[in-house]
Parts: C-alpha cells; sequence; structure tokens
DNA sequence: CGAACCCTTGACAGAAATCAACTAAGGTGG
DNA sequence: CCACCTTAGTTGATTTCTGTCAAGGGTTCG
C-alpha cells in the first residue's frame, strides 16, 4: 500500500472513527493491487472473501442472470464496495470489474469481522455505512418502478447537474451503453430517451449534457430526495443524516 | 405492551444478543398500539421518529411518486421496519400501511440509536440486520431489471412454493394487486402472466396457485440464489449468513 | 338488495426491446 | 503513417412487451 492510501482510508466515514491500533491492524492484513480496464474483480456467488476499496479509478458492479447483464452502480475512489456480504459471509450478490486502470484494496473479510466486535465505533460507522447503501438500494429500485425510462434519463441528468454544482453543462462519467444499463434500458433507448428531451432543454453533444432550460427539465424529471437522495447543497455535517452522495466514502451513484 | 410480546420481540435476530438491561430499558420506552386494516402509519418523508415492530397482522411498504405508487415490500409477524431511517436519523424513503388490522410495537429512534452505542452486541446485531435488509434490496432490484414479468411470477410461484416446504399448492398471501405491485406490473398483467404459466405447469384457481409440473415451471422461472434468496431448507445456524427469508425477524418477502 | 371492490378478459395504445444499417472514433499492426 | 479492424453510438423499422381502457362476473359488506 502506498504512503498516501492509508491516510485517505482513514478519512472515509467507515475508518474514521475507529481506534487506531484496529486501523492499523486491519490495514496490515489488507492488500493493494493495481489492475488493467475491463478486469474482472468478483463473480457473483464466489464466497465473500475481501472488502474492497476503490483508491484509483473505477469499478462497475453489475448482475447477471441467464443472458441478460445489468449494472448496479459504479463505484469510484475512495470507496468501499461489497461490504454486506462480507459481513454476512455470503456469496456476493453482484459481480465486480474495473471499469478503468484501477487500484483496488482488499481487506480479509473476517478480520472486518472480527474488528467490528471488538471496537464498538467502527461498528456504529458500520451500521450508519450500512444503512446508506440500503437508502441507496431502496431509491434505485423506487426509480426503477417509479419512472419510465424517460423520466430516469430525466432525473439522472438532473442529478449529475447538480452534482457538478448546478451547472448548465456536463461530461457524462460514463460510457453510454453503461449508463443505459444502470438506468435500466437498452443503450438505443437512453439514445431516444435524450433526443425525446431536446424539447424540454436538453441538448447532448458526444458525451456533453447542455441544459438549456433547467425549469422544463426539472418539469420532466420530477425530482424528489426520496428518490434522488439528498441535495448535495444540503451540508449535513451531521453523521446521521445521509451524506452526499458522491463524497469520498459515499455512495455509489453514477 | 402485552406479556407475551417482550418474550417474542426479544428472539429476533436483531434483540437476542443485546444485554437484558438494555432490552428492557427499550422495551419501557417503547408504545403498543392496535391498528385497522388500510390504516397508514408512515409517510414518506417524515423524519423518522420510530423503529416498528409487526406483532400481529401485516404492514405494506410503498412508495409513492407523481401520480405511481408501488409496493415494495409486505412486513408480517414478528419483523422490524423502517430501521434503517431510524438509525440514519433521515426521511423515510417508503410510507407503510396496514394490510390488515396489525398490532404494532414502536420504539423511539433515538432510544434506538443510543442503545447502539452503549451495547456492542446489539450493534453487531443491528450490523447483521442491516445488510440482511441490504440483501435482500439488491436481491429486488436484480429481479426487476434481470427477469420479464412472466418470469418475475414465476419465480414467485417458484419462492411461495419451496417456502411452503415445496408444496404443490398453496394460497396467494396477499390481493393479487397487491403481489402484482411488489413484482412491478398491473393486476391485469399479473392475471396475463399467471395464466400464460398454465402450459408451464401452472394452475390459478381463485387464491390457489397449483404446480403441477415443477420442471416446466423451473424452466421458466429460472430460480437463483442470488435473486430469489437462500434455500430455506439449507438450515443456516451461523449467525453470519442470510437467514431463511421469512422466519421471524428476518426479511419482508411477501 | 345495492354498492363497492376484486379479478379477469378483450381490445387497443404506448413503451421498450430487438434487429439492422450506418457513422465516427480509437487502436492495432503492417 | 496508413489501412484495417473493432467498438460506441445513433437512427430507423419492426416486434414484443406492458399499460390503459372498458366491460362483465363474482364476492363481500353495509
Amino acid at each position: 500500500m502506498r504512503d498516501h492510501e492509508k491516510p485517505e482510508i482513514r478519512k472515509l466515514p467507515l475508518f474514521r472513527d475507529m481506534q487506531t491500533e484496529n486501523f492499523e491492524r486491519l490495514m496490515q492484513a489488507a492488500y493493494a493491487q493495481a489492475f488493467p480496464a475491463q478486469l474482472d474483480l468478483i463473480h457473483q456467488g464466489e464466497p465473500a472473501d475481501f472488502l474492497h476499496i476503490v483508491m484509483e479509478g473505477a469499478v462497475e458492479l453489475y448482475a447477471k442472470w441467464r443472458s441478460n447483464e445489468t449494472t448496479m452502480a459504479v463505484v469510484r475512489p475512495v470507496s468501499t464496495f461489497i461490504l454486506a456480504a462480507c459481513i454476512k459471509d455470503a456469496p456476493y450478490l453482484m459481480s465486480a470489474r474495473t471499469v478503468e486502470k484501477s487500484r483496488i484494496i482488499m481487506i480479509p473479510a473476517e478480520d472486518l469481522r472480527a474488528t467490528f466486535r471488538i471496537d464498538p465505533d467502527f461498528a456504529v460507522s458500520t451500521i450508519s455505512e450500512l444503512a446508506s447503501c440500503y437508502r441507496s438500494v431502496v431509491r434505485h429500485a423506487k426509480e426503477l418502478k417509479l419512472r419510465n425510462s424517460r423520466e430516469r434519463v430525466a432525473a439522472y441528468i438532473q442529478r449529475q447537474s447538480r452534482r457538478a454544482g448546478d451547472a448548465a453543462s456536463f461530461i457524462l462519467p460514463a460510457e453510454k451503453k453503461l449508463l443505459a444499463s444502470y438506468l435500466g434500458m437498452t443503450p438505443e433507448n437512453f439514445s431516444r430517451a435524450v433526443k425525446s428531451l431536446q424539447p424540454f432543454g436538453v441538448v447532448m453533444d458526444g458525451p456533453r449534457i447542455i441544459i438549456t432550460d433547467r425549469g422544463a427539465l426539472d418539469q420532466v424529471a420530477g425530482t424528489n430526495p426520496l428518490i434522488d437522495g439528498p441535495d448535495p447543497s444540503a451540508e449535513s455535517p451531521r453523521l446521521e443524516t445521509d451524506g452526499p452522495s458522491n463524497i469520498p466514502g459515499h455512495l455509489k451513484v453514477i
């Protein structure tokens, strides 16, 4: 593990409050490794042996069934993933592959479980992290069930713009087919959905999205904190609330 | 609270391992109340004040957006619900209403949070409970994204049969329109989906489902523990694994 | 008994997936 | 450096799936 990485991990909400001694022990048991793009890290169904942390790059969490495959999330630095499987000592429900060249740290699940049993502060942090993950997936499921594909795309654009500080223009953070899969539609339909938002103030120029009429977009997107997550401008220094959804160590939004 | 209820709550995985003193204190702060059918208990967006426990009856967790409404889960005795919102001290992401006449116990969220900070065993139980909830929603999202409506219905029938001890026949545990909403389709389509399974060994007679050809049904359903949950026949006395999905205190499957 | 309500069925409309064709961009190997 | 190949993305045509609307049978409950 590189020198600068340990303090970065220590800053994550999950590890921030634990005892230094326990943190150091966890880190000693950890492995760090670099992977090229498009490499499979985890297969769904395998036993969960390691908690993973993305230090650089990006990792896609996806699921397969028969011949279908769908993206469940994309994890960016610095964040953990597949925490729940490690805790339950159960098979991974999702597979993971690198989207780009990535640097990953792996902490043995066994050590993790041992640590939250002896370190109450770490246990509390784990509770908080899991509750956030849970709420994140609930939002994802709500979005899938309540919005149609055009509304999902509109809301997604809305969220990204908001994350960029209410920017009128931003670059899509991943390949469009990946976004399409995350949003539960085909690449073709993603393309069409964006195009159909043109009368509502959305223009796409290659990887760039330009919002020309936010009011009209709002109208279609119907953004709602109970689906799209809390407003990142609403500062929430308290641990008890959902953190902003793209801060290091927080949620797995593309 | 009735005399027999406290020991029942104590048996839940969430409360089983905590210190007696802390359990007693939590119970003292709790309210018990009976509600008629179809009564709203919780509205999404409200601050999470109480952890709820269903002692009798059944509670539907649902979500609304614009004019759409969808069932996210049905909780049956004895189980907790909306744990994550309580932990994060954040707004409920889902609403809740009674399906039938129900008896509910409510534990102030504040006391809950205070308790897992001072009782390490309770913290560990909370971690385990949350991880289970998380995995449950991930499965739900996977099912929605990977299976079409007929496959979802087939898999649902498969799960219910398995839960009834691989029974060839069972009674649907809720109104069909509720099941349809949970499975992400309209009541009309649920009806048609079941009918379309007739050539694959499924007959519906009112509220009763009869499986005449399990092999054919398996073929359509493609049941998979990574979507449908672990096999309840696989006994898992260890706390670390996902428990059977309909045992008291465990997951929110209809 | 009437009034809801649930469920089913049919007809239709709309949404989304699939298939096919084409462009553009990026990478590879000569 | 260029020809070639692969891949992402877009668009159109078509099929399939799903939702909507409407009607009717059956049941429950006041």
